[in-house]
RNA sequence: GGCCCCAUCGUCUAGAGGCCCAGGACGCGGCCCUUUCAAGGCCUAAACGCGAGUUCGAAUCUCGCUGGGGUCACCA
């Protein structure tokens, strides 16, 4: 520590008292075994929550918790221009749904913002105290100094750089205030100016950096040697500096993070080293992507409505169908295990980092549909009554309304072919139950009829008729092997063929299959023409409504408006 | 443009020199089952980017090329 530089520093940081060493010691290492991962997720509270926010938070969640570690929440609000309100209670919100809780930060929102941990304060913007402690020890060593450019002196320089088509950046003769006389920026500070703080990085540097990410494997990247900001003139860190000093003093051991901080990892190795702190490891994740036309690009907030998590709460998708999915997307080896242990929690899962994928994965709803639609035949029917009213009571009153008139009812509904060993699989997400199991609610009966009328077969108003009315004697007494034989029996009585090889075999002798007349009583019943088995409808309808809908049935097939 | 990362069916991927004329899942198509639909069962089509090496032998190792992506802010 010459001098000279004790003095700048004095001069930068008159009143910070504390050094790096006394934050150290306020916060010590954390004891826990060696093998344990400290990971954190630190989002910046700047809109909606994305989509590869949960699966960052995911891998480090499960990373950290699978080893008795600690995963932690700390938010990044050092950028208070494009921070927005109620950002940090969608991204707690979130966490919690997600079965993410944090073992430290807010945890809670609800009824009142709760932080907990030792390693408090897990917000940015209240660590500026460390931040300048630690930036005054790099000025003390002569590893930071001040810089005085305006925008438009950077912009400017930006653009000599561009024409004489040297590397943008502030190194070497272009870092102007590298060596700048104390005398100078004393005058500067006299003025009023506000400086940045910035590295002195070694030039030339034809170092290179060796390290081991866990994901990426070996990396071997040429070192840092432009002066990057650490502290911006309104005393704020940058992100670089902010991650080197806070992952020290929250003793963080894995950073796992978007692989888009790869190029910047040098400098952030560099930093270490400049505050003589030892380095985490790192897990660079690739980041999901989709394709636009030819090109493949990260999925964005603002073009990609499915990157925002509101996307699937509106759709109503289980958490756990998309938690498993980016499980998915992040160890393939999930969906075997899956099928293997078809009812163990996925947190039993034993999650690898070594397993995942080195590029971006491309955004499959198609996927996240079917994994969804078996998480949702997973459920019992009670389970689906309960989760699909609170997303109905958000998202589709009228249908909560429903489901809440008669409960019973409703959850014998979600129950029509649910207690099988195959369970039926025809939801996919909540908002899908309106398509799925509306006929069975009187109004989004009606509604549907009015709108699209009966897509009855074309058999003649006479024989639908006959057929209907004689599916008006149904004994719900009657075991369904008894049922199926009545109806194939009547069939027979109305010139329909008993079975289908009858029919195959001599098709012109019958006036259709069994189905066919089958047909006519689903359409009469439901107004649809894809529906769950017809006994287990007759038997969730109940003799009263099943009338009522056959009655309905016959007036409009004699009134005629509606057979087409 | 510099630097870096990446590269197996349409998609997610298995594959760490012979087990692979490449396996699974989703999706697609077909068949079976069947009161429609869904499910289920069975089956088909579908990939190692290209070129050199190393080796008895390469999807797997090396190099080059090509392609894709990321990044070069007082944003994170």
């Amino acid at each position: 520590m010459t001098a000279i530089n004790h003095e700048l520093a004095q001069l930068l940081f008159p009143h910070v008292e504390r050094t790096p060493h006394d934050w150290l010691t306020q916060y010590p290492p954390r004891s826990l075994p060696d093998s344990a991962f400290v990971t954190r997720y630190a989002p910046s509270p700047t809109g909606f929550v994305h989509i590869g926010s949960i699966y960052a938070s995911l891998v480090a969640s499960r990373v950290a918790h699978q080893g008795g570690g600690v995963f932690f929440l700390r938010i990044e609000d050092t950028d208070k221009k494009r921070e927005q309100d109620g950002s940090i209670e969608a991204i707690v919100r979130n966490m919690i749904n997600f079965g993410l809780s944090p073992d430290e930060g807010i945890i809670q929102i609800e009824p009142e913002e709760r932080e907990v941990g030792a390693y408090a304060p897990y917000t940015q913007s209240e660590r500026v105290a460390m931040y300048e402690s630690f930036a005054k020890f790099l000025v003390e060593r002569g590893l930071a100094y001040p810089a005085f450019d305006s925008e438009t002196e950077l912009d400017s320089l930006r653009k000599q750089q561009e024409a004489q088509r040297v590397r943008p950046g502030y190194y070497g003769v272009w870092a102007r205030w590298r060596d700048a006389k104390i005398e100078r920026i004393q005058e500067k500070l006299a003025q009023g100016e506000r400086p940045v703080i910035r590295v002195r990085a070694p030039f030339p540097n034809e170092a290179r950096v060796k390290l081991h990410d866990m994901i990426k494997g070996d990396l071997d990247l040429p070192a840092n040697d432009n002066d990057a900001v650490i502290l911006k003139s309104n005393r704020l860190p940058t992100y670089h500096f902010a991650h080197v000093v806070d992952d020290t003093l929250m003793r963080v051991n894995l950073v796992t993070r978007g692989d888009e901080w790869l190029p910047s990892l040098p400098l952030h190795v560099q930093l270490f080293e400049a505050i003589e702190q030892p380095k985490p490891k790192f897990a660079h994740i690739a980041p999901i992507a989709k394709m636009e036309g030819t090109t493949k690009r990260k999925l964005s907030k603002r073009k990609d409505p499915e990157a925002d998590m509101t996307y699937y709460y509106v759709a109503g998708y289980p958490e756990q169908a998309v938690t498993e999915y980016l499980l998915n997307l992040a160890n393939s080896r999930f969906e075997d295990w899956r099928r293997e242990h078809p009812t163990t929690p996925n947190s039993e899962f034993d999650f690898k980092l070594d397993d995942m994928g080195k590029s971006s994965p491309l955004f499959d709803i198609v996927k996240l549909n079917d994994i969804s639609k078996n998480v949702v035949a997973s459920y019992t029917a009670e389970q689906v009554y309960m989760t699909s009213l609170v997303w109905a009571k958000q998202n589709n009153p009228s249908l909560a309304a429903l489901l809440e008139h008669d409960r019973d009812y409703s959850v014998r509904v979600f129950n029509v072919e649910r207690m099988s060993a195959a369970p039926r699989k025809d939801i996919v997400n909540w908002s899908d139950i309106e398509r799925a199991c509306g006929f069975f609610f009187d109004e989004l009966f009606s509604a549907s009829i009015a709108a699209n009328g009966y897509p009855f077969p074309n058999l003649g108003a006479a024989l639908m008729e006959q057929i209907i009315e004689a599916a008006r004697h149904f004994d719900p007494a009657t075991l369904k092997e008894t049922w199926v034989i009545d109806m194939r029996a009547l069939a027979e009585q109305f010139g329909f063929a008993r079975d289908n090889k009858a029919y195959k075999k001599e098709p012109t002798a019958f006036k259709g299959q069994f189905g066919d007349m089958m047909m006519v009583i689903r359409v009469a019943l439901t107004g649809k023409t894809n529906t769950p088995d017809l006994y287990e409808i007759l038997q969730t309808f109940g003799v009263e409504r099943a009338n009522r809908r056959l009655d309905q049935a016959i007036a409009a097939v004699r009134s005629g408006e509606n057979a087409r």
